[in-house]
DNA sequence: CCGACCATGTAATATGTTACATGATTGT
DNA sequence: ACAATCATGTAACATATTACATGGTCGG
């Protein structure tokens, strides 16, 4: 499973909680998985049970109780050997192309909104990638940091930061380019909706004659 | 469910059996989901109990039956409604980021490796969708030109062709990208192969001391 | 007559989401 | 004391993958 990989691949940067590995999942959207905590704690246990990591009981105040997970040996192993298998394609499931491609009833408005909510989507994500990469070249993200210190060689290091630098550095320029693509798709429509007099029709949906095709 | 909406959306650019749309999904990669046969003959025998497809039986040959799905007037407003909310964004899961940022311990070879399946993957995703956008633009496209002669107005057919060039071109530019941020990587890796005097190691996995941190 | 492809299904398993459930800690 | 957040779990349901299963058609 990659779920297990990702919790895997985490805690061999650091020992952690199931609630960091929440956090991580759905607060960081700098994230490559996500998965919500009823998926994690299961998890957790079945790693432990396959000995890949171990855990430690700690009790924070006087009675909560909270598990700090450290991987083992065999989990390091099992990433290593994860990570050198070559990356795997699963099929596309893209709702929003397919909801663009099948929505050319005439609902402009429903048009621009799709546009609008791709583009405010990828602008929050791009806010947050850039975040993150700012932290990270500026060195300041403590996991990394330990991880790079950990690193037994320079070659090690530069490995370390290069590899999370190309990663996140990747996925900017992919939020970059689909805001680029919202916007190219608004000029469309704004400029769709000027050759077609629609500019200011307000109230009812655009298009309102046309769209009865079928009988709205 | 999507899956739903995408064979509903499918079915309503016309009548298919559920082999065309197995087809459609896995080895059309120009399509935006993907789903096994398994999952679709059931899925199309719900559709039509809920009445938003019907469907008729055919006889090929002799005995071979094929079963022929078309989309009623309460699945056209299904996909009408479906296509007017704005996408969502389900959480990214991206097993190729995660093993490379994870992949860092200096298995040059298997980060190579990584990068060129990357590359290669993109490469052939963006050959087809090159071929699936010269038919589409030079107007070739069965499915989509019906749709196009089936609309009411000239604005409509413009809309028709619209969603789909941006939807299309998109993904191609998207592949593009991919394609790019791969070849730096591999760029940056034969730049640090340069600079650290790997260039003709071969053999053993390249940085055999440095590796050693855990084991190996 | 044989291989490639057409055509459709079920079952078991794996993975992911949503809802239900509980209680502690910390800062204000 | 109250709210926000820490912290962990289970159950039910939805969705997706893999394996099992069967038989027909069509062209060479």
């Amino acid at each position: 499973m990659s779920l297990d990989n990702a919790i895997l691949g985490w805690l061999s940067t650091g020992p952690g909680s199931g609630y960091d590995l929440v956090r991580q999942m759905d607060l960081g959207l700098n994230w490559f998985w996500g998965a919500a905590h009823s998926q994690i704690y299961p998890r957790l246990k079945e790693l432990e049970a396959r000995g890949l990591i171990s855990s430690e009981q700690i009790t924070v105040g006087t009675k909560l109780e909270k598990r700090v997970y450290t991987i083992t040996d065999a989990g390091r192993e099992a990433v290593r050997k994860w990570t050198s298998e070559p990356p795997t394609y699963p099929p596309n499931r893209d709702n929003e192309r397919l909801r663009l491609i099948f929505g050319d009833h005439g609902d402009l408005k429903a048009m621009r909104r799709h546009f609008e909510t791709h583009l405010d989507h990828y602008e929050r994500r791009r806010e947050s990638l850039q975040e993150f990469v700012d932290v990270l070249t500026s060195r300041q993200h403590p996991r990394i940091e330990q991880r790079i210190a950990a690193a037994m060689s320079e070659a090690l290091k530069e490995i370390t930061l290069a590899a999370r630098e190309m990663a996140y550095r990747g996925d900017l320029r992919r939020a970059e380019f689909e805001i680029e693509w919202a916007k190219e798709c608004l000029a469309w429509l704004d400029d769709f909706e000027r050759r077609h007099d629609l500019g200011e029709t307000s109230g009812t949906d655009e298009l309102p004659a046309s769209v009865s095709a079928t009988g709205t």
